[in-house]
DNA sequence: CTTACCATGTAAGGCGTTACATGATTCA
DNA sequence: TGAATCATGTAACGCCTTACATGGTAAG
């Protein structure tokens, strides 16, 4: 109780706007905050059930379509829970690039290699930037908004800034590796 | 075998460069590669045995100064572990930003107290750059460097990028959030 | 003399991934 | 009819962090 288990909050921050089942919130998490966190249901399952121990959330089991559901909703402790999660200071960020990792070391297999490690990075952020921007896009022209596409559209900015740098970055190492390309 | 464990590979990578103690690896990963990875001393010494057992480093136990030091050497087993991970493909980088979590579920708080968050986390990253900065000033300027300069100072200027657009971001965010001070 | 740093390690426990297992529905 | 998507879960296993435990040296 001491230390937060992060994929609690999030779960309960996701539920806070919705009711969701356990797919649904894999969806939400692989489309809104994939930049900067991931779950697998592996530990989604597992936590919704330690959740629903803790009463933080409630669950309602339906059957839709045939198909058996299991909807889940935040409690009022579990309300609590977050806003206390999300009114202390943020304990750490982590970052771990294997890229980064290749790069430190690229002196053990050269140049050519190397570059190849960077070209395959940059492939991988031009790929995903334009679903960012179109975030950006919604996000901004969406007027009629609820209060909290304002925070969407603070990450979704994040995202844009941060890849682009990477971009740039791209450009520069690139260079320095002798890329003779295009 | 089969999936590579990252933390084998990071101290085979520092220890293809100079032998080293456990207590030196921790320093040089604070220092060099803090910016994009991060490892403790009770995954490193367990980790350096696992690899003594594989042969991939040898150790050699000696009094300094009256202190018991295990000075550890890469074989060329570990060096041609290393190279065969760092000739494939990345895998997955992996970004847990909190500060981005607590962001994106800011209506829960309201703007004064995300603003605070952004805040901290602008604080932690103008305090880091310097040091960022002069890794590459320092890196740039050593001449008569050896080759695996060019690949940290690679490194360094990723970092540089990133924490600019760091901060680009933060100003923005503290505008959209309503920021009167200065 | 006491704080900081050098130096090594273990134990408990948390957190998370991958792979497996199952089964229904929808769409081409 | 087969692939994709919906939907839920478990089991094994790996990796890492924190806290604990110990003890020496250097510097102020």
């Amino acid at each position: 109780m001491a230390v937060e288990k992060k994929l609690d909050c999030v779960i309960l921050g996701l539920l806070s706007h919705e009711e969701l089942t356990g797919y649904d919130i894999k969806k939400r998490i692989d489309k809104a905050l994939k930049y900067f966190w991931g779950a697998s249901y592996g530990s989604i399952y597992p936590t919704l059930n330690g959740l629903l121990n803790d009463e933080m959330v409630t669950k309602m089991e339906i059957k839709e379509n045939g198909r058996n559901k299991a909807i889940y909703s935040i409690t009022e402790k579990g309300r609590t829970h977050l806003k206390n999660w999300l009114d202390i200071p943020v304990e750490k960020d982590e970052i771990r690039y294997e890229t980064l990792l290749k790069l430190f070391f690229g002196d053990d297999i050269g140049e050519k290699r190397t570059l190849e490690h960077v070209k395959s990075f940059e492939m991988k952020i031009r790929k995903e930037l334009p679903c960012l921007d179109d975030s950006v896009n919604v996000l901004e022209n969406a007027k009629c908004a609820s209060e909290a596409h304002k925070y969407y559209l603070l990450t979704a900015m994040f995202g844009v800034k941060v890849y682009n740098a990477y971009l740039e970055w791209c450009m520069e190492a690139e260079k320095i590796l002798g890329n003779r390309e295009k």
